[in-house]
DNA sequence: ACTAGTGTTATATCTTTCTATAACACTATA
DNA sequence: TATAGTGTTATAGAAAGATATAACACTAGT
């Protein structure tokens, strides 16, 4: 995995690692990849690791059992909350930086679609 | 302004300046604030803000006159270009967001356009 | 009991970012 | 030729993030 360097690494993890839970490829209760395991995909320390995870539990997104490994929390509504949050959030994001360009809505709408367009016609190429 | 403690602050305030500029409130070949009232109003020290300045130089957006002040480029087509580059940009991560998240391409722009849709009703209610 | 696999914590060290403070260099104008 | 306004650079110190390395604590299976 590449890290942006303009933000920790720890906090790149934590996202990432939601990202797996919200997408199902980290099931409700699973068990995550060992710490050293996960340092060791990542390239990272295991304090790097553990760092992120800390956060994750103390939000209760993962619930640790010592000797046992790191799972994930059997909660389907704060899973389901955390999936609408983050979209919430990106686009938030997008909206505001697009609108201080000073980019209309109709504007906006229109250039993602754009953009999801050629994205669309670049698959087709590729496949 | 209110920075984001998880991306380097020098970082936050190129792509403020360069916001500033796409959105024509910097003219091209205006003068830019002075360093020490860029760092007052800022509230932070002149080093980083001659750290943000240096970048932009380097990347010939700004064009600095010693004892005179620092002055927007007079290249109308650079700036065109870096409004096209931060808009593509953005959209991009959005989209790589959520799709890492699993949303398909109608679920993204429905998303969006019912978060734009949410923003006008409130912002109706507010005037 | 031992061992392998796991989480947890600690220490020392390095790098990046940011700060306070100060000085130096140049321009324009009174 | 002063002086005020500007950019530029340097130094020393603080804080955050990562790293390598090591040790400790618990679990499960042999």
């Amino acid at each position: 995995m590449q890290f942006d360097d303009k933000v920790p690494i720890y906090y790149q993890i934590k996202n990432y690692l939601y990202h797996r839970m919200v997408a199902g490829e980290l099931g409700l209760g699973e068990k995550l990849p060992a710490v050293r395991q996960l340092a060791v995909d990542l390239t990272v320390n295991v304090n790097t690791v553990q760092r992120a995870l800390r956060e994750m539990i103390d939000e209760g997104y993962i619930a640790p059992q010592r000797g046992r490994g790191n799972f994930v929390t059997q909660d389907a509504t704060k899973i389901a909350t955390l999936k609408q949050q983050l979209t919430t959030t990106y686009i938030q994001d997008l909206y505001g930086q697009l609108h201080a360009l000073k980019l209309t809505d109709a504007e906006i709408i229109a250039e993602i679609k754009t953009y999801i367009q050629q994205r669309g016609d670049a698959d087709d190429q590729r496949n």
